[in-house]
RNA sequence: GCUGCCAUCGUCUAGCGGUUUAGGACAUCGCCCUCUCAAGGCGGAGAUCACGGGUUCAAAUCCCGUUGGCAGCGCCA
């Protein structure tokens, strides 16, 4: 019977920030596991900070993240839309409701001051009281009316909220939660300039766009019991109302820009993959009885569950969405690795860093450091030295040390050596090179590691890396000896 | 100040009255593997279940209180 209904709702006055993604993220999970429909509406009607911009940046973060939208921008259904609450406004849609609530005498114009409406606030808190608006403009008369409008004041509207009595909120998420209805006020529904307020606008919206589920952030909670009661007024059906667990700093305070990195694209810019964060976040307030913690979003979407969402606030560890990312690069190909990095390339405008990497030699490079990569933004510093025609050589200690007091064998030994019989071999396989090696210090009676070591130096300038030898077949013959007489000049010859 | 929400290892969490010497994951430490770094395998340490009262034969699990944290209290959303 209930066709499952919910909606995203952010107001473009910036970045979507991790907070944003959980929310739409466990919309998106809940309209998918039960064949709903996941509507994306951009709630616009803070005119002073909302911003184009700011619209196109959600947009294409949540395309990013695979959150996509059944109905919304760029998928608009005739029935509801449009999907942007200041084209709503324009169309007069919620002029009409509070026109309603006003014949019904359960809204009525305020004329009062923002000072004296916060005097009013002051006042109360000072007395220990809630802090609410008095309802002084409830019982004004025509002429009363007439005459602040005479003195050019200009009117919001008020919702009559109910003074006694509770309203009971049952929680999909937290359970019965009790409101006492003397304690709020008569909210503002419609702003001066004729803009329908938040709490107005999306109770409205919620109603037309027949929202099944409101599922959104706990900070929304205490909204909760106005919107109902708008409800209430306008003689309409509820929605259920799940709330869900705020994300925490690692100071216990919401996440927020002073914790750092809060936006999605920061992430994406790091080089964390959608996966990763979708998964991420997925733990954050929701867990499996088996404590599963590697989903893939089909796994998420057929096991997700309010009744499995917990209630108390997460922090949000970057330690363990970063060993996450390191988790769903391993677990795709190189071939797939390199057209991530590719596309992360451009994303951040890289491009022209690999510009004179040879494609192939890219691929099967990454392919060598597969489960090094935690990050995409680290395959050039892990792997840019196979494309340098100079070697730079940050570590030579291990150049200095003599291997060998007894028979006086160096490190320049074997290289000198290896150069020259390097050259000489036909077979540059991995296998063949390793038994090269290994002959070569079984000879001069040294350890395997005391070639393994200053060979790697040679060849990449650095002390640790991919498997030597696979790098050195990759490399080939020429580039190898090549590097290696550039060592042997660098660190022997003055 | 008012109201509401929350409280299990450093972090995310399992647990929904007895099967628990409180399980898993990240981080951390050690060992193994090993040409380095990772990855992987194995193991360790880490939680008097915020505290105090009840209820019960039995409580991390139910109830009450205390404390602490967080959130909301706008013509912001």
């Amino acid at each position: 019977m209930d066709n499952v209904r919910v909606r995203f709702a952010p107001s473009p006055t910036g970045d979507l920030h991790i907070g944003g993604v959980r929310t739409a993220l466990f919309n998106y999970l809940y309209s998918k596991n039960k064949n709903g429909k996941f509507i994306l509406r951009i709630e616009d009607t803070d005119e002073t900070r909302s911003t184009k911009e700011s619209v196109e940046v959600i947009l294409n973060a949540m395309k990013w993240l695979r959150l996509g939208w059944d109905e919304g921008p760029g998928n608009e259904i005739a029935e509801y839309a449009p999907y942007y609450q200041m084209e709503r406004k324009e169309k007069h849609i919620y002029r009409k409701y509070v026109d309603a609530l006003l014949n019904k005498g359960l809204a009525y114009p305020c004329y009062c001051t923002a000072e004296e409406v916060d005097a009013m606030r002051k006042e109360a808190q000072n007395n220990n009281l809630p802090p609410k608006y008095d309802g002084r403009c409830r019982h004004l008369t025509c002429e009363q009316r007439k005459q602040r409008e005479v003195d050019g004041r200009t009117a919001v509207i008020r919702f009559k909220m109910p003074q006694s009595g509770t309203t009971i909120l049952d929680d999909l998420i937290r359970g019965r939660v009790e409101f006492d209805n003397f304690l709020l006020d008569d909210f503002v529904i419609m702003k001066a300039n004729g803009v329908p307020t938040y709490n107005f606008a999306c109770v409205i919206d919620d109603y037309l766009m027949k929202i099944t589920h409101v599922l959104r952030g706990d900070d929304h909670i205490s909204n909760t019991p106005k919107q109902m009661q708008l409800y209430t007024a306008l003689d309409w059906p509820m929605p259920r109302f799940a709330h869900l667990s705020m994300i925490l700093g690692p100071d216990g305070a919401r996440l927020s820009k002073r914790h750092g990195h809060t936006s999605v694209l920061e992430y994406r810019k790091e080089g964390y993959l959608p996966e990763a964060l979708i998964n991420y976040l997925a733990l954050l307030g929701w867990s499996t009885q088996d404590s599963q913690q590697i989903f893939t979003i089909e796994e998420l979407i057929e096991k997700f569950s309010l009744e499995r969402c917990g209630v108390s606030p997460s922090t949000f560890d970057p330690a363990k969405l970063l060993w996450l990312n390191g988790e769903k690069i391993r677990s795709k190909t190189p071939q797939e690795i390199y057209y991530l990095f590719v596309d992360w390339l451009k994303y951040t405008n890289n491009e022209t860093l690999i510009s004179d990497w040879d494609e192939n030699l890219l691929k099967q490079a990454i392919a060598l450091e597969h489960d090094k990569i935690k990050l995409l933004k680290e395959i050039p510093s892990l792997l840019d030295f196979f494309f340098v025609k100079e070697v730079d050589y940050k570590e030579d200690a291990v150049m200095k040390t003599l291997l060998n007091e007894k028979s006086k064998v160096s490190a320049e030994m074997v290289l000198v050596e290896s150069a020259n019989r390097l050259l000489e071999k036909e077979d540059f396989s991995a296998n063949a090179l390793e038994q090269y090696a290994r002959d070569l210090a079984k000879d001069k009676e040294i350890k395997t590691g005391q070639v393994f070591h200053p060979l790697r130096v040679a060849i990449s300038g650095r002390t640790q890396g991919p498997s030597l030898f696979h790098m050195m077949e990759l490399m080939g013959k020429n580039e190898v000896i090549r590097r290696i007489n550039i060592a042997i000049n660098k660190f022997f010859k003055k």
